[in-house]
DNA sequence: AGCCGTTGGCTGACTCAGCAACTATAGTCG
DNA sequence: CGACTATAGTTGCTGAGTCAGCCAACGGCT
């Protein structure tokens, strides 16, 4: 009966960090809400705009965020429509397609930013003591290496997209 | 130039937090695909399997959860469509409802549970050394207990964080 | 050149979640 | 008691995401 694994320790590490996402995310969605965003359009507004020549291949960017390719094509469908991103055929291979910011999609994201971070600051970095917050970065890393789901596709981590950075 | 706010630490902080926990979850995610459950209904039958009783009202499942009260009626009834728990009536209060954990929800829970630990301990907890590992808990607590959405209800019979993750 | 397996992206059908409206019960105040 | 408000849960509708299936384009091969 002690050895009930429902209060093995692990369970309650990762319901910790369960929930902590879970708050922090929900604090986000309701600025991003504020500027008419959905946590996937900024999520998608910031790769861009951390992208060589901000564009981002529709498979790459699907490689970057939790979506699908074909949630890609349906979150880049609509962002088009609200003219925060457009579509621009890539030169080299017909089959692709970029999805670049536009001014507009930058101006947006220019509006939310300053309010995330703030708000990053205060339910995260600034709830923690600096020696605590890097090891939690340290920590952080280990797992997003070790779990590494791609996370940088795209941005010449290898060299199979050569012309991608023009 | 002034400094760019797309180069902030924050942001950094943030993403290394969201592709960790992405990684995770997905990780997770296709393991509960093998015995026939989604997130959320793993979650449901963790909470309940947890609760007195083993049983909680579905608005108190609903505040556990990142569900609505709406979204806790669906799960509840594929849930219970596929016996892993069952609807019980409030003897003091007809308006409330509870669910309840069966016999075939805690069969399917032991099935899935050492699985699961083993994944959080390859994937995250074993990624770290103790030290580190008991420092990244102590800034989740801190950072969920900032946070705080209300992440125990329900189990509110004492002062303060019984069980989940005190 | 032509064939063929692979890759990139899009579409149709479906599932799932949320909001808002609704029903029914509880509690409160006159 | 009866009206009024608040709370628990369910339901109609809609938006968002997935999967399966599709077509077009690429690249290796002979």
């Amino acid at each position: 009966m002690t050895e009930n694994p429902l209060d093995d320790f692990r369970l309650t590490a990762m319901g910790l960090f369960m929930e902590a996402y879970a708050g922090l995310a929900a604090r986000f969605a309701t600025q991003f809400e504020e500027h008419d965003l959905s946590p996937v359009e900024f999520e998608v507004l910031m790769r861009l705009a951390r992208s060589p020549g901000q564009q981002l291949r529709m498979t790459d960017l699907a490689a970057q965020t939790t979506l699908s390719t074909s949630g890609v094509t349906r979150v880049v469908d609509r962002m088009e429509r609200d003219g925060l991103l457009c579509r621009r055929a890539c030169p080299s291979d017909r089959r692709s397609s970029y999805a670049a910011i536009t001014d507009a999609g930058l101006a947006r994201l220019s509006e939310v930013l300053p309010g995330h971070l703030e708000l990053i600051r205060q339910w995260f970095t600034g709830q923690l003591s600096p020696e605590a917050l890097a090891g939690m970065l340290d920590s952080l890393r280990a797992v997003r290496d070790a779990v590494h789901p791609g996370a940088t596709a795209g941005t010449a981590e290898r060299g199979h997209c050569p012309d991608s950075a023009a």
